[in-house]
DNA sequence: AGCCATATGTTATCACTGTTAACATAAAAG
DNA sequence: CTTTTATGTTAACAGTGATAACATATGGCT
């Protein structure tokens, strides 16, 4: 009877939370880094338990597949509402530089090889998208660069 | 008295710990990937106990730290060792490509400030060697993406 | 030589993590 | 209403970084 109530909090079922860790997870790796990104803090943050997560995501990898592919469609959604190649080259640098931990993710190493195959496409109509604004390789580098911190007395 | 003895298996101090946790290191990041390397790890691989390592390295990544580090002595002294900017860019994406861990390592993003600041110098010397060959950010870009399994289309 | 400070090992031990199995409950389908 | 299924919970396991307490070499000093 208690989940008749509107309250939230005493839910047994969240109701929504592939969404919430999703979020959460993204919160974590773009504020406090990657390696912040844990199932259980994730799972803490949603208000619910520390094996929750599993209903929703396998393991780690898939979360963090998922966080890439949102970021993908972010990017490729602020590239995709630009015009001019200078836009452009502002938009994709704005987007690493906004979202730092996301967008390692998104161009890092990825363990899983599914994932990698799957991230293909996205990259290769990021790259597309690009093209006239200095191509995926420079901009990434650089990008890249000034996540590391490096990237200073870089000029394009 | 065992100390005596030219036996290297049985000593109790190591004599050159540093140097084979280093390389322990070192092939664990290249062959498995940076995950793959832990203190424990690393420790086992050169035959002493799990918290010997702490004795030579304060932490985790005072460990990444020095694999990097030889990193950047072996890269430069691969570029300074090249003449032609055609060779020079081969000779770049070649230590990437044969030594990803390693290089993943150099130019990703680390925990450590100090590491960060101690970094540059490389970096900047590296990004001179480097102008004429493509300029280090085009390069890192490649690298990078080829070492992600996303450079397959790329042309540069 | 012997003595002592220091460097370098070892052995617990802690908190945290990913992950799974066994169980509980709500929601949906019949 | 009953049964199945989805989605939670709790308890456990092994692996990890890290530290403290302890043990043993090593090298300098007299």
């Amino acid at each position: 009877m208690r989940s008749r109530l509107r309250g939230q909090k005493t839910k047994y079922h969240h109701g929504d939370l592939k969404r919430t860790l999703l979020d959460a997870a993204m919160t974590l790796i773009d504020i406090r880094g990657r390696d912040a990104l844990t199932m259980r803090e994730a799972a803490r943050r949603a208000g619910v338990s520390e094996a929750a997560p599993y209903r929703h995501f396998a393991n780690l990898d898939e979360l963090l597949g998922a966080v890439a592919l949102e970021g993908f469609e972010m990017l490729i959604g602020d590239l995709e509402s630009t015009s001019s190649a200078k836009r452009i080259r502002g938009a994709y640098l704005a987007f690493a530089g906004d979202f730092p931990g996301r967008y390692q993710l998104m161009f890092g190493a990825l363990a899983d090889r599914k994932a990698v195959a799957q991230r293909k496409e996205e990259v290769t109509l990021v790259a597309e998208l690009v093209e006239d604004a200095g191509g995926l390789a420079t901009l990434h580098g650089l990008a890249a660069l000034r996540l590391a911190g490096l990237g200073d007395g870089l000029v394009f």
